[in-house]
DNA sequence: GTTGCAATAATGTCTAGACATAACAGAGGA
DNA sequence: TCCTCTGTTATGTCTAGACATTATTGCAAC
């Protein structure tokens, strides 16, 4: 509860638009108003609605004024933890094993697949994640040599990739894909389940100004793995 | 290309850290500094820190100064369109159809799954989408009618509940769990697919100041939807 | 050494102005 | 009627200060 003009102020207008006494279009009082009603300045007010416009929570328009903007629903704050911590923030065992690694360059697929140019020195590793012993999910990484040289002498035995990236690569962007799949033989043998079986498919590509850094295809089985996102604001 | 000082000095600090010429935990310049840097008074470069602090790129500490945040890539921003712009965004024909409409009371269930009190009294609809006239996905809904009274007379012969309720209440939060699950025989038929498919199931409570609004269970043919999510600064 | 106090240095918050910018409204002219 | 010009108005950006807050540092007493 920190008690500064500034969070009062902006509690103040959330809850009038949280509680539908301001609906969406509704026009809020203007900075001039507002700066009468608490006794600051106008920089302290715009301070917030600044803030409310950049979370999309309000609307401004010069000359018109600020309005409460129509709730979109359109986007969501997803959490996609490291594996190791999630698994072990559930209390779980993790654990990790590295089936391949392979050093090729790309080929028209990895291309379409991930945005590598073709011929690109990239590393193919393929490793499985457990929870508690159980296998949990299946894991396809390419990693390209041109954006991160030093994954070629990586010790990736023990260090899952994602983990190492994380911790060797500055700044990403990326963009996740989701969808369900069922699961061939290879797959249902690696997850210690039946052929057939519904998982979450997830394909993440990681980029930096514009060049891939690496692109992951994570197979879970859909029973034991949930994502969830939340959104909000507050 | 706007060219305020404020975007000036916050592009020149992002593509710092963006190239890893400021790797995480780096010390950035003080605020001091950079408002000699730039011939500029505290308040702009504070502005600019206070945003990026917010939006996760440095840490500020008082005494010490600011840093580059340790790259978490734990969250991502994910789209989540109302279903008919969606469908219709692709260049194809949305179709709606409700399946079933009941009135009751929450049971044990619901408070487990949805966090609704249990007898709250709720609408429980079940209703279908298409694109292109095949089917895309079941939805099973429930709506508080302690919440959203207007939901007892609305008609959700013809419009989707999730439009309507994007329209008619006010600001929300939400929370949204995916999972992927195997058809069964009802999900399948309805569906029009094979019994055992692989699907993805998105399960999301929306609600207002801690009082739930609506408890949504779309299940989605895996291979025929594909949600995106994207992340990074800008 | 360890504890405690005081100085210091950075961010956090706020003020009372200033000029810039964009969009709208109304007046006047073609 | 339609267009353009001009003033008005609310937001956008910025300044040069001020005092508050707090974590650290270093000194001093135990």
């Amino acid at each position: 509860m920190s008690s500064t003009l500034n969070s009062r102020i902006r509690a103040d207008i959330e809850a009038k638009i949280l509680s539908g006494e301001w609906p969406p279009g509704f026009r809020i009082p203007y900075e001039h108003e507002l700066m009468a009603q608490y006794g600051c300045a106008r920089m302290t007010v715009n301070r917030v609605l600044a803030a409310l416009a950049n979370e999309g929570l309000i609307e401004r328009r010069r000359r018109a004024g600020s309005f409460v903007a129509r709730p979109s629903m359109q986007s969501a704050v997803l959490e996609i933890p490291d594996l190791p911590s999630e698994i072990e923030a559930r209390g779980e065992a993790y654990g990790y094993e590295l089936l391949s690694r392979r050093r090729r360059s790309a080929d028209r697929r990895d291309a379409n697949e991930a945005a590598l140019p073709v011929g690109e020195q990239l590393i193919h590793l393929r490793c499985r994640h457990f929870a508690n012993e159980k296998p949990l999910a299946i894991e396809d990484r390419l990693i390209s040599l041109a954006a991160v040289p030093e994954a070629a002498t990586a010790p990736f035995d023990t260090e899952p990739p994602g983990s190492w990236l994380l911790n060797h690569v500055p700044w990403t962007e990326a963009e996740h894909q989701f969808s369900a799949i069922n699961a061939d033989q290879e797959t249902a043998t690696l997850l210690d389940a039946g052929e057939g079986v519904a998982c979450l498919r997830i394909q993440r590509r990681t980029w930096r100004s514009g060049i891939t850094i690496t692109f992951v295809r994570q197979v879970f089985l859909g029973q034991a793995y949930h994502l969830v996102a939340r959104f909000g604001p507050g």
